[in-house]
DNA sequence: ATTAGAATAT
DNA sequence: TATATTCTAA
């Protein structure tokens, strides 16, 4: 099915990176398109139903709160069903959850990461005592990730802590993000200014995964276009994908509709991708 | 109290 | 250079 549909798509599988990565075809059929399938942000019952039946209208449900959702059902299977000794599956097509230090070495298509944690650290383990975490990588997956939610969010919203959540890869914190997004809006700042092509040789990662339309500029709007604003105003609160980027509240017919993680992709569920660390010193 | 963002440190 | 850490202001 085709996941990338539009122009950005999350690709969420995290996994869907490198094309096919064990991916059983024969438990696809029959399945609903990915375009047919109801976002989870999406209330089961329309509002206006509810209205009639006195149901409690659903707390409006954003993408970051499905996301959260997830997270914490992730979390629970692992502090429950923890099998530390045997080790996880940690099966090639990703949907694994490796605690910690889950070194096994992540296989294909996946994107992969490794933490190097020194002493070891449960699952649970809340008393965290200053030990320094090693360097994360910003290999050109987890960078990829980053650039679609960052695209998705928008300039406005796109801040660390969000940008984190979205990202959901486990053991990646807002510092990682927040440092990254620095150096990638100097990026992105640095490359308007020679709107011609070229990234330079040293922007390894950044040139990775090209800049979106939607960050290039700051989408100053059209003059023209928003003049006769004072015409109608659009009730809409939070329903239409705005000019550039905008809401996640997916509409059914724009695009994008598959968020979650989940999704049949051969590639990792929804949390499957750890970042990559570098072994440091100290 | 939290956290985004710049500045600075490693 | 890439990432982390610190610091200040929202």
């Amino acid at each position: 099915m085709g996941e990338e549909a539009g122009g950005y798509d999350f690709d969420f599988g995290g996994g869907g990176y490198g094309g096919y990565d064990g991916r059983v075809t024969e438990w696809e059929t029959g399945l609903p398109g990915c375009d047919e399938l109801t976002p989870l942000s999406q209330p089961l019952v329309p509002p206006g139903l509810a209205a009639a039946f006195r149901i409690p209208p659903e707390p409006g449900r954003t993408l970051l709160d499905v996301h959260r959702a997830s997270s914490a059902t992730v979390s629970r299977l692992r502090s429950t069903s923890s099998s530390p000794s045997s080790g996880n599956g940690n099966a090639t097509g990703g949907g694994s959850f490796p605690s910690f230090p889950g070194k096994g070495a992540a296989a294909a298509g996946d994107d992969s990461s490794n933490r190097d944690n020194n002493s070891a650290e449960s699952a649970g383990d809340k008393s965290a005592a200053a030990t320094k975490r090693a360097r994360l990588v910003w290999t050109p997956q987890l960078h990829k990730r980053f650039v679609e939610v960052v695209a998705h969010l928008g300039i406005k919203s796109a801040v660390p802590k969000t940008i984190m959540q979205l990202m959901n890869v486990e053991g990646l914190t807002r510092e990682n993000v927040a440092s990254h997004l620095q150096k990638y809006r100097l990026y992105v700042k640095r490359m308007q200014g020679l709107s011609n092509e070229g990234p330079s040789a040293s922007d390894h990662i950044f040139a990775s995964t090209p800049v979106p339309p939607s960050l290039r500029e700051p989408q100053v709007p059209h003059a023209a276009a928003m003049a006769p604003a004072m015409y109608h105003h659009h009730p809409a609160p939070m329903g239409g994908v705005a000019a550039g980027h905008g809401g996640y509240y997916q509409q059914q017919h724009s695009g994008h509709a598959v968020y979650n993680g989940y999704g049949g992709h051969g590639g990792g569920g929804g949390v499957s991708s750890y970042p990559h660390y570098h072994h440091g010193d100290q």
